[in-house]
DNA sequence: AGGCCCGATACCGCAGGGGTATCGGTGCTG
DNA sequence: CAGCACCGATACCCCTGCGGTATCGGGCCT
């Protein structure tokens, strides 16, 4: 199979539509249908089911679709990995976090690594949260700080950095500031205070009643105005000011702050900061 | 990137030599010098050294070498998968374990999740021991029970079975047969015993004065012939028979046996295997 | 019934992948 | 030191197969 053929299928069973598949590929439909023929009649497997409205995926389709997105990540990564390697003789490192991300962590990281002998380069590039695992994924980084189990964690190797609880905060003056505790199922429930929507990797929100948000001083205000109540890792606490409370949350589960590489990282940089992040 | 152009990449990378990967390949030489030259040029990144001799990798080539390798994996991975998962209409699994692993634990794996409203039919292939990872890697199996720190688990998802101790099987009469426990250097360095060596995935043996060994039985035998002493996670014990000994290691590693999957799977078998699993 | 939307088919042109023959450079060898 | 063997690059040719345009065939809605 070449990713040619890998590239069509996944753009035809993306907008189940050949016509706009060839649209988005800057092809025209005829060869796009011939090459996604070809490629059932290789395989032996039928892949699409052709309607008058378009096409749904057969079950060996939905495979080919998830399992060839993988494949095509990962050459993307090849790519990406060989070209960035080439451009810097010296060893050098993509290292990718969430932007506004406990910063003292890296800090201690990032200082411990370059007291290293001959360190490897540390790029850092911050990233709008949930960007760090597809930006490992198709090479554009090399580590990155992921956190478990909001991130995608599958297809990476990891080693842990801090472990936390999560926590509820809300307004000051709010009749549930002064809990000490309670359950995600009550603190997902305050008829009041809906918690914030946010965006997903593509910048569409869910729907739902709570406010469209993106960033944490932006929610952090919204809280203290009473519009919205949120559940945070418990770090937080360190940049709240005035007009928040904290209840903690009995049975949120934890949230673990990893250190995670791509397999087959040849690059001497990952793995010195790798043993330096096992060793804090 | 094509796949194509891959695979003539890691050819020549591995054979170090343009005739041979040609030859490798099906293909003569020239077309293989062009193909490869064109990769270097949309690339923009040398990635060989000719030499008169034949050819050495730089250190963008070394990059590619490993990424290339995954990539294709991923690549043959989607297409045995898709295939698979046409052939059979119904939810089945690929289970992929060591000849003669603990058998016990797969079959209270396998019992408990036969049980299971609505089960994929599992079908167990046992392979050579180092033979599962690479299964799972390039889509002949969907899950595969491994032994870390023995097995290659970079970018799998994985959940813990069991964990155990190593020990040291030595013959019944020998002097150190009635030690309780040692170290693993002292282990390693019995002059008149020396450890057996396993076989590369490849079928070739490191060097070293040891037996070539590959089989577990043979091993047992040929430690009560007292000519080897041999390492062993310590459910052996309950294959032993008579002629043998046993003595612990204390600073051995231990030894986890973990239910491992590739990520991005859809299988439902595989998430119902993984559930029971973690429940055992 | 007519027009539409969508994928399949027919046909053509050409880029490029693969083949054979040969070259140029390097290092071993008699 | 001349000759040769080895190895990758180059030159040239053929033909596959990819992509393009034009058109068809069949549901579906009006």
């Amino acid at each position: 199979m070449e990713t040619r053929e890998l590239r069509y299928f996944v753009a035809v069973a993306e907008e189940a539509h050949f016509g706009r598949a060839a649209d988005r590929l800057g092809m025209s439909q005829p060869p796009l249908s011939r090459a996604i023929a070809q490629l059932e009649r290789r395989l032996g497997v039928e892949l699409l089911v052709r309607t008058p409205r378009g096409v749904t995926l057969t079950v060996a389709g939905r495979t080919l679709l998830s399992e060839g997105r993988a494949a095509l990540a990962a050459v993307a990564a090849a790519e990406r990995r060989t070209r960035r390697r080439a451009g810097t003789p010296h060893d050098s490192v993509v290292l990718t976090a969430k932007a506004g991300a406990s910063s003292e962590l890296m800090v201690k990281l990032l200082d411990a690594y370059a007291t290293e002998p001959d360190a490897a380069e540390v790029e850092v590039v911050l990233s709008p949260p949930g960007h760090q695992a597809p930006m490992l994924r198709d090479g554009r980084a090399d580590v990155a700080v992921l956190h478990r189990p909001f991130d995608d964690l599958s297809g990476f190797d990891i080693t842990p950095l801090t472990t936390e609880s999560q926590v509820l905060i809300v307004p000051a003056g709010h009749p549930l500031s002064t809990r000490v505790a309670m359950s995600v199922e009550e603190a997902t429930s305050i008829p009041d205070l809906p918690l914030p929507r946010w965006p997903h990797l593509d910048g569409t929100y869910p729907e739902g009643p709570g406010p469209e948000l993106h960033d944490l001083t932006q929610v952090l205000q919204l809280v203290r105005l009473g519009r919205t109540a949120v559940v945070l890792p418990e770090s937080v606490q360190a940049n709240l000011r005035d007009g928040l409370a904290v209840v903690r949350l009995l049975d949120a589960p934890q949230v673990t702050t990893v250190l995670a590489w791509p397999p087959h990282s040849t690059s001497g940089g990952v793995a010195g900061l790798v043993r330096t992040a096992e060793r804090l």
